[in-house]
DNA sequence: CTCTTTGCTATTAAATTAATAGCAAAGAGT
DNA sequence: ACTCTTTGCTATTAATTTAATAGCAAAGAG
């Protein structure tokens, strides 16, 4: 089974596995938090239709990261195919609202740049 | 300079450069969103001290990631050495409530566990 | 002038991610 | 039953990232 940062033991950025860390060590891995964000904006779906979701997600990759959200439960599959666990969801819910301030710092860096 | 994934230009997750998988994209780098975390919440402080915040960080990679992060303007440099820009605090702000529910996860996974 | 601290760079090795092909299983349609 | 798709992957090889370690030049302290 896949092997995800796990609280509790050695993390990167805490010997002692502080669970913020830990999700930081899970969830900043290459489209993890694309992932997760695609399945909860999108809705439950099948790996194929996530790949094209993601537009750009070779198969093995996505099945890495598909492997690990599971493991950490924070993805899980049901009968319409892979969906975000409720902890899953209330992490993209606090996450959420980094979209605002992405398009914020999409701005600041366009007018910062002429 | 740093180069680092730009909104506006292709990056992991969209080809048109959505600025949400921007974003995903460059704190998804190793150790982004640690580094981001504790210069946050222990305040601006040297290139070394933020190495011993983070425990275990190579110099080099602590390098990569701080160019990266001043590259995108989240992270500038002042007089008490690195410290957030006004948007990197936004940004961690809001990703704050990760801490509670990364608690959360961590008992869910113990329980589940055993 | 020496000793520290700081902010890195260089080098080499290990791990992760990507690109591409393709296959076995399950279901749909005929 | 047979063919055609769709689905969920795995295998392989290559490219890119990250890590580990050493060490050095510049700035400040004494």
């Amino acid at each position: 089974m896949a092997n995800f940062p796990h609280p509790g033991k050695p993390v990167r950025g805490s010997e002692s596995g502080n669970p913020i860390m830990a999700l930081f060590d899970l969830l900043g891995r290459r489209w993890a938090m694309g992932v997760l964000w695609q399945l909860c904006s999108g809705g439950p779906c099948t790996f194929r239709e996530l790949q094209n979701r993601c537009e750009s997600i070779s198969p093995a990759v996505l099945n890495s990261r598909l492997s690990e959200l599971r493991a950490a439960r924070l993805v899980e599959r049901g009968g319409d195919g892979y969906q975000p666990t409720e902890l899953g969801e209330q992490i993209i819910a606090a996450i959420h609202p980094l979209k605002a301030l992405s398009e914020q710092w999409s701005k600041d860096l366009n007018s910062a740049e002429d």
